[in-house]
DNA sequence: AATGATAACAACCGCCTGTGT
DNA sequence: TACACAGGCGGTTGTTATCAT
């Protein structure tokens, strides 16, 4: 068990970088546990893997997300849940921990909102169960889109069904310069300014699923 | 200037899955 | 087929920086 042979734990040191950078320039990436006994770091390969993925791997950006970065991660967010590493391939140089850090911290404030709007969404259900005879097909479906109801969209769409969905509106992104990444939903485009539009309590209290 | 609250970031942990034997 | 291992992923925690009071 290597954890228990006392890998080094806590903050890298800039040579542990130099030496992570230089094996895996020389070596390429995979085989890290061979990577930690080789390059000589007293590290796990688990910890190499994520210092690389999450800190030296080139072309990574730094720095706040851009507005329309934040709308990718909204709207993908909304079809995916937390599948950070799948919504951090919508956005090139961006890694599912800065996702996931960014979601956590920036949309957590929202969940006070966001609870209080599924205390309304229970009312609501309550009096539609009520008056459940003449409900029109439009107003069950403004209804799941706006309160992001339990059978969402989440749970009925397969995964490669959310891939179709997003890959079916493409746009090119004006930051992205991988061509491999170039295709991503048209709504996104938007989705930044229009949230500007719409008020917040129906932004992150309604149309997104903010509980994950 | 001191202090508390919040945001941002880095890293670890545990579980799951794929693959080789 | 069963098992062991490595790698990947999401959740969580700890630390540091920044801002407000």
């Amino acid at each position: 068990m290597p954890e228990l042979q006392g890998w080094r734990k806590g903050p890298w040191t800039p040579e542990e970088d130099k030496l992570l950078s230089e094996y895996v320039s020389l070596h390429g990436e995979g085989r890290w546990s061979s990577v930690a006994r080789s390059a000589g770091l007293n590290r796990s390969g688990k910890s190499c893997r994520l210092r690389w993925v999450n800190y030296l791997r080139p072309g990574l950006k730094r720095g706040q997300l851009t507005p329309q970065e934040e709308g990718i991660i909204i709207e993908l967010h909304a079809l995916w849940g937390n599948k950070w590493s799948t919504i951090a391939r919508y956005l090139p140089g961006r890694t599912d921990n800065e996702i996931k850090n960014y979601w956590r911290t920036h949309f957590k404030k929202k969940e006070k909102c966001s609870r209080k709007h599924e205390q309304r969404k229970q009312q609501i259900k309550q009096r539609e169960e009520e008056e459940q005879i003449e409900k029109p097909l439009e107003h069950d479906v403004i209804t799941s889109v706006l309160f992001h109801e339990e059978t969402s969209i989440d749970e009925k769409m397969t995964e490669e069904a959310h891939q179709e969905r997003a890959q079916q509106m493409v746009f090119t992104h004006p930051s992205n310069t991988n061509p491999e990444h170039q295709c991503l939903p048209v709504m996104f485009q938007d989705v930044a300014s229009w949230s500007d539009t719409v008020g917040d309590d129906v932004l992150w209290g309604g149309l997104w699923n903010l509980d994950d």
